[in-house]
Parts: structure tokens; sequence; C-alpha cells
DNA sequence: TGTACATCAGTGAACGCGCGTTCACTGATGTAC
DNA sequence: TGTACATCAGTGAACGCGCGTTCACTGATGTAC
């Protein structure tokens, strides 16, 4: 039978989240296409062949990374969704974990942003999978939500669509501005904030006729 | 005095632009960190060395290469504000720039969308600010219109910058979409409308307090 | 128009270097009895 | 508990290869007179 709590596996493991860590570090400047393998094992201090013995090559790395950068998110967007009921609580909350997240989790989101539209097809495509995945589970808080009556499904899709693709974006640009500077962190928020206000009043008022009219007057 | 039309100026150009066309056609599945400067000379049929008569390195072709892609936008950005009074049509012609413009120039397209955030500094910079330019355009094609009234500079530029984003993120699905699915343009042309259209409904009902009241009900 | 000299885009050879991958191996950990 | 064998994460040497950069060069184009 196999084991997979022994000493064995636990040092397997280790040497594992050290090539992760280290990927995750050397790629800061750097895209996945063009981080060398021995560069990789040289900074965890392993020899070039170990690679081999936890990924296949770089791609499967990266699909490690963006399941790590990604797939923890899931459970925090599924709680704030169902738990914040106000519209401008949602809205500030949101702001602020996606600032939270890229503070502490600054060389995934830069990772994420790098690579979704990188070089590495396997990455790329895994990238795409979770914030799909995402807009499907904003899509369903949406749907339950009484300001979406008369919304077809289709269009709560791209709402939900929009609103993670915001995210991103957010997260984007507190990955650009220095991370200790109070200022751009409040620019940064402010902005977020306003557009996302933006889209939720558009939002409420995109099946009301009257107001439809008024905003084809430009 | 030195000549700028010459038959060897011209035939200079000649060999700048091949490698320019040959490292966009190289960059279709990889980074520009990973492009080989042997690879490109090799595609253009130069000798290695005939690379360093064009560029110094390879970020500064790919400077040139944002300026091809992007610079050309700037006197057709301020065509479709001006020209344009009528905020739907604004937007549907807006969408139909978009996606022209990613038919017509895919992997410009996809050079910027994978270089945006990319490993090479220098080119990170250069797209950041033509996107700049673009918000400062937007803005100011925002602030003639009667419905900015009331918009706070500040604020009208958070504005810009969201429909260039937006743009920005139109263009990346079209890209993604094979090039010649008319069910996919349509469907992505129809996702990129409504959200336009939300957007703009949301700001024309930003300064109303009665439907800034009731967006915040959610 | 013709001639003598200057410019300079592109060449081709050479350099040292780090790359990804393979392989038989070692020795600690795991398993069976 | 002890012993004999199996597993397998990590090693270190070796391989052929393409890389970026340099340099003195060539020969067509440009300039001066």
């Amino acid at each position: 039978m196999s084991h997979t709590s022994g000493v064995r596996q636990a040092r397997k493991q280790q040497t594992r989240q050290a090539l992760l860590d280290a990927g995750l570090r050397l790629l800061e400047h750097q895209n996945l296409s063009s981080l060398g393998l021995r560069e990789l094992t040289r900074e965890v201090g392993v020899s070039p062949a170990a690679f081999y013995r936890h990924f296949p090559d770089m791609a499967d790395l990266g699909v490690a990374l963006v399941d790590e950068a990604l797939g923890s998110l899931h459970t925090v967007i599924r709680a704030v969704l169902t738990e914040t009921a106000d519209a401008d609580e949602l809205i500030d909350r949101t702001v602020a974990i996606t600032a939270a997240y890229v503070t502490e989790h600054r060389p995934h989101v830069r990772f994420i942003a790098r690579e979704r539209h990188g070089g590495v097809t396997a990455v790329r495509t895994a990238i795409a999978a979770e914030l799909d995945r995402f807009a499907d589970e904003v899509a369903a808080g949406l749907g339950a939500q009484p300001a979406s009556e008369g919304w077809p499904a289709d269009d709560l899709h791209v709402l939900a669509e929009l609103y993670v693709d915001h995210m991103v974006m957010t997260a984007a640009a507190f990955l650009e501005a220095p991370p200790d500077d109070p200022a751009a962190h409040d620019r940064i928020t402010h902005a977020a904030r306003l557009r996302l206000r933006i889209i939720s009043i558009g939002r409420l008022h995109w099946l009301d006729p009257a107001v439809r009219q008024a905003a084809t007057r430009g």
C-alpha cells in the first residue's frame, strides 16, 4: 500500500514547494516562458535533474502556481457574495479584499497578471478556467439578488464577467503601485469603488425604459 | 549633410521593418523576454550581427512594436469622440472599431495584450504611457459632453480609464476567439455593448441622489 | 560626367557560456516477515 | 525488535546545441570636387 504521510513524502513535498516558491520569486522580473530549469533548481539548491521528480516541464509548474494563486479564492468569493446584502458594503468589501490579497500575495498576483495573456498555452488556459469559475460564482450570487429580476441568464453572466474583469483590473492597478505608498493605495481604492458604483447603478436602471432612453441621448 | 531618402536609407528601413514583422510573427506563441536574437535574424534571413545596426537590444525592438501597434490609434480615437454625439452610436462604433482593429492587426493586438504586464520593463512602460494618453483623450472628449457637468476632473479621468480598460478587455476577448467564428464575434460584440451601456447609464445617474440611494439598496 | 575618398549596412567566423535532458548511481526511507 | 529486500528523491557527470556579443571585413552607396 502506498504511504502518503511518511517522511519521504513530506520531504518530497518540501522540495516541490521550494520549487514553486523559488519560481514565484524568479518570475517577479520575467515571464514563465523565459524561466530556465537550471536557473530554478540553482535557486532552490538542488540538482537540475531533481526538477523532473516533481514536474514534467515548466508549463506544468506554471499550472501548479495558477492553482496556488487562485484556488483558495473561491471560498472567499462565495462567502462575500452570500454574507453581504447591501450593495455599497459589497463594493467596499470587494475592493478591500482585493487590496489585501495583493498585499499578502503580491508575487502570486503578479504571476497571474503576467501570464494571463502570456506565451504558455497551458497556463493561459488554466487561468481562464479559474476566472470562468469565478464568473459562474458571481453570476450565481447576482442571480439570487432581487435586483436581477428580469435579467436574461446570458446577460447576467456578462455582468458577472464584468465584475471579475474589474477585480483583476483593480488587482493589476494595486500591483503597479509601490507596496508602501498609502496615497497610491487610496487613489486606486477610490477609483475601484467609483467604477464599481457606476456599474452597480447602471445595472439597477438597465431595465428602466425611461432611464435607458435618457442614456442614449449621451 | 545626411541624406534621409537615399537608396541606402530605404534599404536599411526595409531590413528594420523585416525585423519588426518577423518579431511580431514569432511573438504569436511566445513572450518578448524569450524571443532570441538569432531566432529573429534567422527568420528574416540576415546575420545575427545585423540586428545591432537597428536596435541595441530586444527591449528596444519591443518598444518600436508598441509604437507601431498603438501609435496610429490616437487619431482614430479623437475622430470617433468628436464626430459622434449620440451615446448608443458611440458605443456601437467603438465596439465595431475595436473588432475591426483586432481583425486587421491581430498580431499587434496580441503583442500588446501579452506584454502589457510582461517581463520587459521598457515595453510595459511604453504600453502604459500609450494607454494613459488614450485615457487623456477620452477624458477630454467626455469633458466636452453636457452629461459631464458636475463631475470632478479626477473622477472623469477614472471614468476615461474605465472606458480604455474596457476597450482593451474587449480586444483581448476578440483575440481569444477564432478569427473566423461569426457566432463568437457576435457574442463578444453583444457583451461589449451591454457592458458599455451599463457603464453609460451608471454614469448618467451618478449625480442623481435618488438613484444613488436606490443603488445602495442593491 | 568622372574620379577619389568616406560612409556604413550587412557579413561570417569566433568566443565562452548556460541551456535541457539522459543516465546509472547512492543512500535514506519504507515494507514484509 | 531485527533482517533482507524494494522503493525512489536527489546526485553528478556527460552530451550536443543554440545563445548573445565582438570584430575586422566587404562592397555598394554617397559625397566632394
